[in-house]
DNA sequence: CAACAAAGCGCAATCGATTGCATATCTATT
DNA sequence: AATAGATATGCAATCGATTGCGCTTTGTTG
């Protein structure tokens, strides 16, 4: 073997002045080779430290063994949880993730995809950027026959598996609770409604109220990217009309929490005066003051589930698609409990 | 080109009835090539939707422009943070980065490391398992040149690059801190002291008792693994002694949580009766009632850095090692403000 | 003992991109 | 016109592992 390069299967091979397709053939305990020989081998591998060269093997099988995942950003406890998840079932499986975060960045989000299709990943398992609305670079992954999942956001016109939660349920969900507390001027901050899972939570809002006979106001609606500053905005728009909420649906959490933060600055009482719930059940909507009810999404069995989906359709080229709804489950805590 | 398989550089050859070598050549911008072919050529490309395949070039190159990170658990907001800001210098620099997560398991760390050494990514990011007491996984990385980093749990016995907080510091600075505040008895929950980070927060409590003039005391040590649940046993014990503290240094911010939830319950004011401090600024330790009091670690920044260490390692080949220390900042927040 | 089967292993091509060296074409100079 | 020198491109080996096909050796059977 060359000095300052890793052992191969050829310096095994001329070694024990045996062929390399018989040192290929025993490391992958293949029964053309007598075990005596497997034996031999092995040790001379063993002592020469040696470690498969994974790059040559993929290429000559045509195969990465690598799942790729695109969020928006990693820094994001229901995005980590879902990467935690996919990766714990890919490992299990014998599968590397590699892992790359848009920022909800189109631009980038076209580089990535591309890059991962250069490096041959066997699947795509991803959630779009907020700001996407072509989808070229995914397409190719599906004229290609590169399994590809969707998850949280998916792409309606992209016919490929996809797991979401069910945001309507969700969005219907929530509202209703907030009925049944005694509400009666319910406002919602609701995201980019290019997003279908945005779209969905307004839906439901809209459905549960349109089945509890209460008229719909959408000055009560505001449309925004969800972020902190953006909720307090929102929020002060929302208590400054004539007639102000009573309780708000917020889109997510974080804006559950500026509005709380705002409205308690005010010297408005949740959920006395107002009843606030937030949707995702980030780590820190249960232990704030008062915590916040809130819809929990299970980010790391949507990465199991997106995993399992994929490594099916990479191994068994099923060719048939379906959608994952996972349940929605409400979670009432004090911030919209007023009775 | 083959049916059902992409494009490659001969195919492009083919059909312009030149050589590979010319085209690979013309995408690689070589001067070799004169403008009219590489246009020529690249228009073929094009047309062919030609992607160049990353494992071919990286087999060929010997090099797999991958940088490998491994972390106890992905779906932690300080973990996450330190992938989020290695991805980003990755990203930018043309690396792609691959993850994986011991669980805090040796064994599945050194899997992982090997898996990841068989990949022959170009460099290791790691920081280790709570259990991990053996370092030959790692060890290999040393002997075989590859550029490794630690982060956050470096091992004192390799020596190589390494990027940690000023642990001691910290432990220092909040007690400091709380003796300013006018605290006698300050307790500590310390981490497995095998992992130098809770050691250090350990030794700078100490020695800020010391420099106080405050006799110790063993008894308010509490060595766990800083857990949700053991947290709450530890302060069950803390508070039982015969003389109980009247604030707790808390080696992390899960365990500073339940301490002021079991206080709470115990109708034990914070900070007026105890006062309580955490570690790592959780994102939930500014947004709880009473806030905690805690130190930042900038997750992001480490991840930059290490991303930048490592990628400057693989590319000068510098043979000159580092440790980096980030300087730890104490939040000041409710809980432990008592004048 | 012939004849054939099975077992054990090697040859050489292949995966797709890269690159040192060689070759072919063209321009400029004397 | 001849040749040095520049310009443009091709040949073939290489990276390391895999695998279809074929060859040799050993064993079995009538």
């Amino acid at each position: 073997m060359n000095k300052n390069s890793e052992p191969t299967i050829h310096d095994i091979a001329r070694e024990l002045k045996i062929s390399a397709s018989t040192v290929s053939r025993a490391l992958n305990d293949n029964p053309r080779i007598s075990l005596k020989t497997k034996e031999k081998i092995k040790a001379v591998a063993d002592q020469l430290g040696y470690r498969p060269n994974t790059l040559a093997s993929n290429l000559r099988n045509k195969k990465s063994n690598t799942i790729g995942i695109v969020v928006p950003l990693i820094n994001r406890h229901f995005f980590s949880s879902v990467i935690s998840g996919a990766e714990d079932v890919a490992y299990k499986a014998g599968y590397t993730v590699v892992i790359s975060q848009s920022n909800d960045l189109s631009a980038k989000e076209i580089n990535i995809v591309q890059s991962m299709f250069s490096n041959r990943v066997d699947g795509l398992i991803i959630s779009i950027a907020m700001q996407t609305n072509t989808f070229d670079h995914l397409k190719i992954f599906r004229k290609r026959h590169i399994p590809l999942v969707f998850f949280d956001r998916a792409v309606p016109e992209i016919e490929t598996d996809k797991i979401v939660v069910d945001d309507f349920a969700g969005g219907y969900r929530v509202t209703q609770h907030l009925i049944d507390q005694g509400y009666k001027r319910i406002g919602h901050l609701a995201g980019p409604q290019n997003l279908m899972t945005y779209f969905d939570r307004k839906n439901g809002y809209m459905e549960a109220l349109r089945k509890n006979g209460i008229a719909y106001d959408d000055t009560l609606i505001n449309i925004n990217r969800l972020t902190s500053e953006e909720g307090v905005v929102a929020v002060q728009q929302l208590m400054s009309l004539p007639n102000p909420p009573d309780a708000i649906f917020c889109g997510n959490d974080t804006t559950a929490l500026s509005a709380m933060i705002y409205l308690r600055d005010k010297g408005i009482r949740i959920p006395e005066d107002v009843g606030i719930v937030g949707f995702s059940n980030e780590p820190f909507s249960k232990v704030v003051s008062p915590s916040i009810s809130t819809i929990a999404q299970p980010g790391f069995e949507m990465g199991q589930k997106a995993a399992e989906l994929i490594i099916r359709k990479i191994e068994n080229k099923e060719r048939t698609y379906q959608t994952i709804v996972l349940p929605t489950e409400l979670i009432v805590r004090e911030s919209s409990s007023r009775r």
